[in-house]
DNA sequence: TTCCAGGTAATTGTTAACAATCAACATGGC
DNA sequence: GCCATGTTGATTGTTAACAATTACCTGGAA
């Protein structure tokens, strides 16, 4: 049980910041994480990393530092750290941060958005239309898609504050949440008409409906998880088998 | 110049998380940067900080790192850190975060909030105007409770991710920027009125005017802030001494 | 059987020395 | 005189060993 995270000294040259040894092994242990390779709850031990990933305890203290930041990871002093584990409570709060968040990022959009970005956003809505079809049930590309259109509209709203609370600090957790409580309801449909008239009001420069309408597309995701949600509750209550691994209630800090 | 920040090995045993050395020389280079004591642009260098703190450089860069969390420095590889330099654009897309999260959080508090927590955010207003006549030019103090105003309505949302990033995250870059451009205006009437309004929608359980009225409440405080500096701007046009000092205009990254 | 105490092993916190990178300065050529 | 280039100093990144705290396990007594 010393080789699931699969090493690969190689690969991710990609990224123009990994200058040093702790930010690469902090970008491995993320993407690890955020697949889930790494289970919520797992206990992450110094020693045991660092002879994995060929580093010594310095730079791994580094990345797990960094990792703390994102949320990934909950550390203890003395004690150690573990994958962090997400409850439904807390999820329903980061969909709240976001409809705060996003909101304000529309409506900013729509006053500060240039062509070229409003016409970059179509594209995107383009693209996902035309595998729109062919991925009707795949829903991985469809979430994707729906992150990179969230995504840009957050680097349309010009406010570097907001790109890098919701870009660089949220990004990853929603993805966690995204392959943890990966049933993510089905509405694809609803969600890309929406999408569209989000572009519609921000290419109008109406910064009011904007708001307005992310403001309801966010809040629409989040009673769709949270009735999903409670479907799983009712179905656990007919056949309780292991209810621990579904419901994630955290111990309470 | 090795004795700026007053070294201090004692003082600070209040908080309960001081159980490393990283942590308590975190708290003290924390307050170094809020208060001024360790001015915008300053350069860290980590063999001159762990000598006056003496300790070794381990604990310390894990003590930057966390201030960098906090975006209360800024690391660059290989190159160095040094402490972050205000500009006022970043203070206007600061207000425009906090408008958004903290109307978030008023609508919050007008579900959540317990009977107890709403007495308490009434005597904090109580405290507040019993001072207030002799703390009418004393802006510190009216500042201060301005603060704890805030502080306490977004504990009253109940929602601990929001708490994070407002009591945790932004609230020493809140108050950076207040020690850093200290001319915070004088509308302590105007502010004072708001308050007592927002508790009124509050307690009457009205989620959307809580957070109608806290979102004009910021709002109006963005705007104030903005004035007050393109006054500024006027005042160094006729007199040009050194306009680097206040104007505060990043490089750019 | 259950609870408490002590000891042991493992993990984290800390330190100091070594290696790699960068910025500034001096030097030389154009 | 100005620009390119090599060198030097300092600072950061990294490593390995040491110290301190914690958790687990074993043993015994109520």
């Amino acid at each position: 049980m010393a080789e699931d995270i699969s090493p690969t000294p190689q690969g991710d040259t990609d990224l123009p910041e990994v200058r040093t040894l702790a930010e690469r092994v902090f970008h491995q242990l993320q993407r690890a994480i955020v697949r889930g390779e790494l289970p919520p709850g797992t206990r992450i031990t110094e020693p045991e990393l660092s002879s994995r990933y060929g580093i010594s305890r310095g730079p791994l203290r580094e990345a797990m530092r960094r990792l703390e930041t994102y949320r990934l990871i909950e550390r203890v002093p003395h004690v150690g750290a573990r994958v962090v584990k997400l409850s439904m409570d807390e999820l329903l709060e980061l969909f709240d941060v976001r409809e705060a968040l996003e909101s304000m990022a529309a409506r900013l959009a729509a006053q500060h958005m240039t062509a070229e970005e409003i016409a970059g956003l179509r594209e995107v809505l383009a693209v996902h239309e035309r595998q729109g079809d062919l991925a009707s049930g795949e829903a991985y590309y469809q979430r994707e898609g729906d992150l990179d259109f969230h995504y840009r509209i957050v680097q349309g709203s010009h406010n570097r504050m907001l790109m890098t609370i919701l870009c660089d600090d949220l990004y990853y957790l929603v993805r966690l949440y995204r392959t943890q409580f990966s049933a993510s309801g089905k509405r694809p449909q609803r969600a890309f008409v929406e999408h569209h008239r989000i572009v519609d009001a921000i290419e109008a420069g109406d910064a009011e409906l904007s708001e307005l309408l992310m403001r309801r597309h966010v809040s629409a995701s989040r009673e769709n998880v949270a009735a999903s949600y409670a479907l799983t509750l009712d179905q656990e209550k007919t056949a309780p088998a292991d209810a621990t691994a579904t419901s994630a209630l955290r111990p309470g800090r």
